[in-house]
RNA sequence: GGUGGCGUAGCCAAGUGGUAAGGCAAGGGAUUGCAAAUCCCUCACCCCCGGUUCAAAUCCGGGCGCCACCUCCA
């Protein structure tokens, strides 16, 4: 398997440590409102990797952090209150930060199982792991590479030389780049020092700590979390863009500083989704979230063509044409295996080419695009040939553990479609295409979709 | 100012040295009671200018345009 890896900056062979066994952290929600669609792209990418490794015969342990701590505070807690009507309610009967992470973290598992996002075998809560933490900082301090001052632990990036090896934004290209935009704090050694516990009586939660009461530095929970669940050194670590600086560089420096081994192996990042040219952000106010897509009538599977559709890096434009374009082509592909066929010919030679191909594209760094154009291929190859019909849909079924796009098979209409099917057939018998046509929009509207073949009429949920 | 990235048809997009995959939309035709589904056909001088090469969308140089990050937004 190939694989871009941020670290590097080039696409390099990607194989576990320990041979048949990924072990994968990403980075998950914060907790404190609705994730947008951009969220889910990199959690998208997250479980397509899982999926593709799972498609390799590789076994896949699979973390995903939830962040419920350090970054609540009054205001944003009122502003998360003011987007719905659950949140208002919870702001009527006094605000707890703890009730609506809790709401909110119960909505990102919603979302993600409508889009299809397999379950991680783990979601450590970072409020959970606040001994964890502390035991870390405790050591950064100890062996030199974090100083408390005031209530407050700050890291010395001046203590870890390859600072800034992730990003790019070494220590020296900080200085001559964004002079005073850096907040100057009188108890840092250096301004790109960053903080691993933090004192603020304004700060909604609070735990004790040997430097006082306080809580942690957002940095600290990933590395702290994906140590104890996969160790000192794993293999894969994710994110979203915007997670490479600071925080992935942070946690790079952290890490390594406690344990003195490397601790990622292999970065990736997913591109930007973004809206009328710009990024999809929590703060820019124009949000689209899953529910709000499903209101107006896209299915979760849909919405996850959209995200996959295109390579992971790439920048991906957020816009309702290429919802309805994936749309359209989920109805091609369950168009095509549920299709009634006359008996063709057996003939797997196009299936295995296919499945050669589409393994190939996802193994050189997730190539969904050339991935889904090998099925496409196989769809137009079994259509005008009218052999290996059988074989392509199986094949296709094993591609959809890794896509996740196809409809479930449909179930046995009941009592009462069957007559109106019945009778719509008499209807047509006798010509009487008025009776059948309004018979058929009856269906429709009830999310039956009617169609007929040489092989007789058959139907399908809408 | 520093850092990372992007620019391929109406739209999305693959392709990183050998003469432009795939999809969506659109148009024409076949089929159908009408539809649906399916099939056939049509649809690109790869942002610009130089250079390297037998050969460049792909490599190099220079422009132009766009996006993001720069201490807690995936």
């Amino acid at each position: 398997m190939r694989l871009y890896d941020t670290l590097t900056r080039r696409v390099k062979e990607f194989a576990p440590r320990e041979p048949g066994h990924v072990r994968m952290y990403n980075c998950g929600p914060t907790v404190y409102r609705r994730n947008h669609l951009g969220n889910y792209r990199a959690y998208a990418t997250a479980d397509l990797l899982r999926r593709t490794f799972e498609l390799l015969g590789w076994r896949v342990t699979q973390v995903m952090n939830i962040t419920d701590v350090g970054h609540l505070t009054e205001d944003d807690v009122a502003d998360a209150a003011g987007e719905d009507k659950l949140q208002k309610e919870a702001q009527q009967r006094k605000l707890d930060p703890w009730q609506i992470a809790r709401e909110v973290e119960g909505w990102f598992h919603e979302d993600r199982r409508t889009l299809r996002i397999l379950d991680a075998h783990r979601y450590p809560r970072a409020t959970e792991h606040i001994p964890e933490m502390i035991a870390m900082i405790e050591a950064l301090v100890a062996n030199g590479h974090a100083y408390a001052a005031d209530g407050n632990v700050y890291f010395s990036v001046g203590s870890f030389p390859s600072y800034g090896a992730l990003s790019g934004n070494t220590v020296e290209k900080l200085d001559a780049g964004a002079s005073g935009r850096v907040e100057e704090r009188s108890d840092k050694r250096s301004p790109h020092d960053f903080a691993l516990w933090k004192h603020d009586p304004k700060h909604l939660m609070q735990w004790d700590s040997p430097w006082g009461r306080g809580f942690p530095g957002w940095h600290i929970e990933c590395s702290a979390m994906s140590r104890k669940y996969l160790g000192d050194t794993f293999d894969l670590h994710t994110g979203g863009p915007d997670n490479i600086f600071p925080h992935h560089e942070c946690e790079i420096a952290q890490s390594e500083s406690v344990t003195g081994k490397p601790f990622v192996r292999h970065w990736v990042h997913c591109g930007w989704l973004t809206l009328g040219g710009e990024k999809m952000s929590k703060r820019a106010g124009k949000i689209h979230t899953v529910p709000e897509l499903v209101e107006m009538g896209y299915a979760g599977a849909d919405i996850r063509l959209f995200l996959l559709k295109q390579h992971y890096r790439a920048p991906l434009p957020f816009r309702l044409e290429l919802l309805d374009e994936a749309r359209e082509i989920r109805k091609r592909f369950n168009n095509f295996i549920r299709q009634e066929r006359p008996p063709g010919p057996p003939d797997s030679e196009a299936a295995d080419a296919a499945r050669a191909r589409f393994r190939a594209a996802l193994e050189d760094d997730l190539n969904t695009s050339e991935a889904l154009a090998v099925l496409h291929e196989l769809m137009t190859t079994v259509n005008r040939t009218g052999a290996g019909a059988d074989e392509a849909v199986r094949f296709l079924r094993e591609a959809d553990r890794v896509l996740a796009i196809l409809d479930e098979p449909d179930e046995a209409p009941d009592a009462e479609i069957e007559r109106l099917m019945a009778e719509r057939e008499a209807a047509r018998r006798s010509r009487d295409f008025k009776r059948s046509d309004a018979i058929r929009d009856e269906l429709l509207k009830r999310g039956i979709e009617l169609l007929d073949t040489p092989q007789g009429t058959r139907w399908r949920r809408k």
